[in-house]
DNA sequence: AAGCATATCTTGCCGTTGACAAGATGTGCC
DNA sequence: GGCACATCTTGTCAACGGCAAGATATGCTT
């Protein structure tokens, strides 16, 4: 980590994660191997084994990373509204590392780190939330709200992401989440901006082996 | 099939599809191992190949079974409200199942049991909906209703059983599932009985390897 | 009742993988 | 110049998925 080529291989730790985002996004997790992505970073078998120990270190290195890129991301939304729709653009876009958080199975959720990174994305959540105006007929409060705002969104994504949903759903990602969020929260959600950022993403391809 | 006792063993598929439930269910499906499945049975570590082909195809006899599970469980439900609760109700008791089910880069998503079986679900989430009444200021209709519905219910039993929710949420997901959905739909859904019909299952108490 | 076709399961094997151990190589520091 | 250490390589092992070939039990036909 000492200049641009700190080692033999240099930034071995960085590549290799991307590599595995990458693999993941093509095959899936499950089908992820730590020798595949030594091929692709070009170094031996082994290599990888001493930057993260073992597979499920990678994939806890991996949650850590996503943890911090969807807290970034969550924090451009100004409204709740946005914040909802940069959640699902977040799953979307980032799919390998979003895939990889919500498996408690595959990584080591209660490393420190891990703890940490959570709780840092959680907390730009919570913080959204309580900037709602108290709505009618909802009990629970601000952490109902979050509750079903979470839930909303992240139920969004996660049938996006496995190609469940039906073609209705449309092309953009963030127009349609937009959509369901409104049907959450209704008037109480500012509108905000409608414009889209950047051309939608392709929709999940990935094709079972 | 032709008895209680159909062959050399009896009934290999089944219990080979129930092993695989109950290995998900301590592991993941990430662990899974056929051949672990074939010790648990007491045969081969080849005899579930005869049956299955290979892992997909024994996970996509997981899934076939899990969406005709899910849509018998929609269907106790009368109201809307109700309906939800049994989904949730669903991914949390067959877990392993429900896990599966929307993994599609673990099993052939696209065999055409598959195909029968989710429409099967699929349809019956779609005629609780439409004996939903109107609602103010959702644009959309029924299309909208229904995503917004599935959304909601898929992301709470997602996050639930992924251990992602603090410990506010409760103990009983049929409960908090209830304050979700009736967060969504407000009084445009029957409040219906609220009394729970069984104890609580346990929270997801697995621990990654 | 005998035999044949077939479904079911077993044994043996191969390439791949994750994990570990031991050694080689490059880097920074004194 | 040499030592301590981080980084990476080579070699090895058990377990796994998948395939091929063979064994065994069942049902059907004659």
């Amino acid at each position: 980590m000492t200049g641009v080529r700190g080692y033999h291989h240099g930034d071995l730790r960085r590549v290799l994660l991307a590599a595995a985002a990458v693999a993941i996004e093509e095959s899936g997790p499950a089908a992820l191997s730590l020798r595949d992505l030594a091929r692709r970073a070009g170094v031996s078998h082994a290599a990888p084994a001493h930057h993260f120990g073992d597979k499920p270190g990678l994939l806890t290195a991996l949650a850590v990373e996503g943890f911090d890129l969807l807290a970034a991301a969550l924090q451009t939304g100004d409204s709740l509204l946005e914040m909802g729709v940069a959640y699902v653009d977040f799953a979307v876009r980032r799919r390998a590392h979003f895939e990889v958080m919500y498996r408690p199975d595959l990584y080591r959720v209660d490393a420190p780190e891990v703890v940490a990174a959570r709780g840092r994305s959680r907390a730009v959540l919570r913080s959204a939330v309580a900037d709602l105006p108290p709505g009618p007929g909802a009990a629970g409060g601000a952490a109902g709200d979050a509750l079903a705002a979470w839930s909303i969104v992240h139920g969004f994504a996660t049938l996006w992401n496995a190609g469940a949903l039906p073609d209705e759903a449309g092309d953009d990602p963030r127009e349609a989440a937009r959509a369901v969020i409104r049907r959450l929260f209704g008037s109480r959600v500012s509108d905000g901006d409608v414009r889209g950022r950047a051309a939608p993403p392709a929709r999940s391809p990935r094709t079972p082996a």
